[in-house]
DNA sequence: CTTGACTCTAGACTAAACTCCAGAGTGTAT
DNA sequence: ATACACTCTGGAGTTTAGTCTAGAGTCAAG
């Protein structure tokens, strides 16, 4: 498979491709005599790995380090346990602001419907989102 | 009000003021004749606002529009519950394959732990996973 | 009036994660 | 064997959200 055909498969663009391999997160692939790439599916799988990583807002960096422990040998080495440790801690941690704010969000939303079937009575400051954001602002009055 | 009074009552910078100010998130500041900049305690409030939606997760150009939103109340709902719709539904994504992944990371925590109980912690040199994140930190060790 | 803390501007710089480009070479269908 | 799509490299440019700098000016206190 060649990088065009890589590209079109995953929707990542062949520079981002080239990208990601010179930043290490695909290894160098075998090359025609010419010098163009060779891909396998196995690296389609990394490249939808990366990007799904990502959406998750993982940096690159940190996905360098979990694609290292996709690999499926766990070794019996403490270190890789606490790196498994701290990387789940920081998966929950985003998973619990997410909670959070999917909930403001959501919560928000249904204010917003609920005011726009009143039609347009209320109209001074009338969107209450707006009014929540203000609110946040407004307690989180610290030093 | 000055604007390092300001900076220090938001907590934020001196810098990022000016810049919100450049991008138009807060309105030219009135000047003594020096030319400093004189806030006023609503400038306080709109930079309170602009963190507080920041930490919601809205870009500065979308913060930009909720403030502009501020003044016409009747169009505003309708399009916060835009912008609040559309959040919620990337959020809602990302939630879904956070969890996801928290899975596949506790599960391999808990291969890895009954592994380390069975006793072989002495490779350490030799974990795969270990030198494949050492390549990593190797390749950012930057002159 | 001088000091010292503060502020001004324009513009350069940063980091991450791409994206684009020129100019050259490759692969293949006809 | 030539046209044409594809790929190569190195390097420059882009975006977002700031951060930093130099060199000049301002303000309040002593």
């Amino acid at each position: 498979m060649q990088i065009g055909t890589v590209a079109k498969e995953t929707g990542v663009s062949i520079d981002t491709i080239r990208f990601y391999e010179k930043q290490g997160l695909l290894r160098r692939q075998l090359r025609t005599n010419g010098g163009f790439r060779l891909f396998e599916d196995g690296d389609v799988e990394r490249l939808k790995f990366i990007r799904s990583a990502q959406e998750l807002g993982f940096s690159l960096a940190e996905i360098g380090e979990l694609l290292a422990l996709q690999g499926e040998q766990v070794a019996a080495c403490s270190h890789v346990q606490e790196l498994l440790e701290s990387k789940l801690s920081v998966v929950r941690e985003k998973l619990k602001e997410l909670t959070k704010l999917e909930s403001t969000l959501s919560s928000s939303l249904i204010k917003c419907r609920k005011q726009a079937r009143k039609g347009g009575d209320a109209l001074l400051e009338s969107c209450p989102v707006l009014n929540g954001i203000r609110q946040i602002a407004h307690r989180k009055t610290k030093p």
